[in-house]
DNA sequence: TTGTACGCGTTATCAA
DNA sequence: TTGATAACGCGTACAA
């Protein structure tokens, strides 16, 4: 009874095999007999060898078989947001076809902890909200040399990314309010920068934040002068509070959020101002997630393919993996009108 | 300019020093001095070398820095309950002491893609929810030589578990029931097995789920005759169709829902049939998470420690692989009384 | 503080 | 169908 375990070398001096065909036997690259075979098989029952180690075949083959999804906020927070979960969901399932498994990965800037970015054994990596402190993420993983995917965010130079037609899809929410009448319109945008910052944003502000530029660039095409208000994340809280913020300083005939949930919060809001929605104000989301607790509401929002986003992504993976081109990164939202917009209320 | 990546054997010849002393510069275990130091990270710059091959050194060392964690289910069906979330949050917490990551794995009985639970490069594994199918991944793990912690399940044999005092728990529920003076009561249960099948739960049901069925003792401690309707997940969906079926059925005075979700789905399946919450009929539900759309009724439940039993198997999982031995690892529900539990109508 | 030498466990290649 | 050989890239005793 050995202290160490034991290893194909172990197996082949047991079996009376060369250690390249004990190897073969377990990996079923080359066809063997069916005698030596079994001999292999018995030799490892016999010295508890489980396969071989991966850490040993992932060295030689110069792949792991994982890929690295990297965050830049909190797991907790990320998966409360239902377009992510749904998003690991079709990611899951896109580099299925590489075989390959999921890495949680997380870069805050400050962490130092292992594995990092810079050391996880990763073929491949995906970065989800590519926010300003991204880029970083990004050099590190393009420094060594290993195949990135950006989903919703810009990358900049030829790194593909996962997009959706942001600005077109807001815009179609907006020219419907315009078709209904309004034009005192409010925005509710996404956070525009890695601080998460709430607040009033200057016509001239800058935004890191690719997914709230576009989409902010969409309503403005038909709302030019609308006033713009930044929540610190995608949650109903949130929503509530930038409400708060709106109802307490105008009486605008409509409020479009970035999001779902966003909007959720600001119908919230309303309400508790003694607003109805939508007899005194519309409000539109962005996502067409299920958000529970909107009842009897039905949001009128764009519907983005959340599932399928994640899939793309990963598939997009696979493709650079085998040295493909990927390609079917583009993805289109759908409108779907609700029962949270209406005509204005008469002045 | 070579088609191949600089290993650090490169970056010491370009630097003049030995491998070992390069080694040692990016590692940083023994001091070098600054002239050294400088030279071989200059050398590093020049080559591009940007740190060492990750699957190299873990294969050296032997360990990856990788904690697997292991899902019976769709990662989307699972992420989808925030009990879920949280405790991944509390996991990723958990393990950072450690310094590792974590590696999503699903173990379906049925995939054979790779990395598996057979050949991933993890020092550890947390196995979530140990349905009978997950002892057969305990067993891989175990032969593999891995440690292991399951959350909420039985694996037999000194594997250390992270555990609810669900029975303790759901029995209070049950007092709280039987208190206010209700003795018809139904019991919605989580699913009974790993085919999820739904329906009237028989008297001598054989219940593959430990969580389900420490539910259901402890609720049958105090109604031994209750009938158990088993639902096929955890949802609200899935708690509105077990609903229905029972208000079709029958009238009981009171519903004892294993989760919120399904709480939240058996409250909406009350008030379809016209039932009042809870003049009607009294739910309970277990969990304690926020369930977004009950308002204004709020949930009596127990509050489980979602957070913290991730966290506590994470810290588990720390603990085995510096060879201590685990603490920490009972937790306790709180009973929190809400609005949908009161007298029973007169009949 | 630096260098030498070797092993970690596997698998690709090629020849037999 | 099998076997010999040579990396894969690194970390670390141990000696200098």
């Amino acid at each position: 009874m050995s202290t160490r375990r034991a290893t194909i070398n172990d197996v082949a001096r047991e079996a009376g095999v060369s250690p390249s065909t004990a190897s073969v036997v377990f990996s079923g690259k080359t066809p063997t007999s069916e005698a030596t075979r079994a001999r292999v098989l018995a030799a490892a029952e016999s010295l508890g060898y489980t396969g071989p180690d991966p850490r040993a075949a992932s060295l030689r083959r110069g792949r792991s078989g994982i890929v690295g999804v990297v965050f830049d906020q909190h797991l907790g927070t990320a998966f409360l947001d239902p377009v992510t979960t749904h998003m690991m969901d079709g990611l899951a399932d896109g580099v299925s076809r590489l075989g390959a498994a999921l890495l949680l990965l997380r870069d805050d800037g400050v962490t130092v902890s292992e594995p990092s970015l810079h050391t996880a054994p990763i073929d491949a990596a995906v970065l989800i909200g590519c926010s300003p402190r991204m880029r970083d993420s990004l050099e590190i993983v393009r420094g060594r040399g290993i195949p990135v995917v950006v989903v919703e965010g810009d990358a900049g130079d030829g790194i593909p990314r996962v997009l959706l037609d942001n600005a077109d899809a807001q815009r179609a929410a907006a020219r419907h309010l315009a078709d209904l009448g309004h034009d005192d319109v409010v925005i509710v945008t996404l956070p525009v920068d890695t601080g998460r910052r709430r607040g009033w944003l200057a016509a001239d502000a800058v935004i890191g934040v690719d997914v709230t530029a576009d989409r902010l660039r969409g309503a403005r095409e038909v709302f030019p002068d609308a006033p713009a208000l930044a929540a610190a994340t995608s949650s109903i809280d949130e929503g509530a509070i930038a409400g708060r913020t709106i109802f307490a300083e105008r009486r605008p005939t409509a409020v479009l959020a970035q999001s779902d949930l966003l909007a959720a919060g600001v119908i919230r809001a309303a309400e508790e101002a003694g607003l109805r929605v939508p007899q005194d104000v519309s409000v539109t989301g962005f996502d067409g997630v299920v958000v529970d607790g909107l009842a009897p509401h039905v949001l009128t929002t764009l519907v983005q393919p959340a599932t399928a986003k994640g899939r793309a992504a990963g598939e997009a993976v696979a493709a650079m993996l085998e040295e493909t081109v990927p390609s079917g990164l583009d993805l289109e939202c759908t409108f779907r009108a609700g029962t949270t917009t209406g005509p204005p209320r008469s002045t």
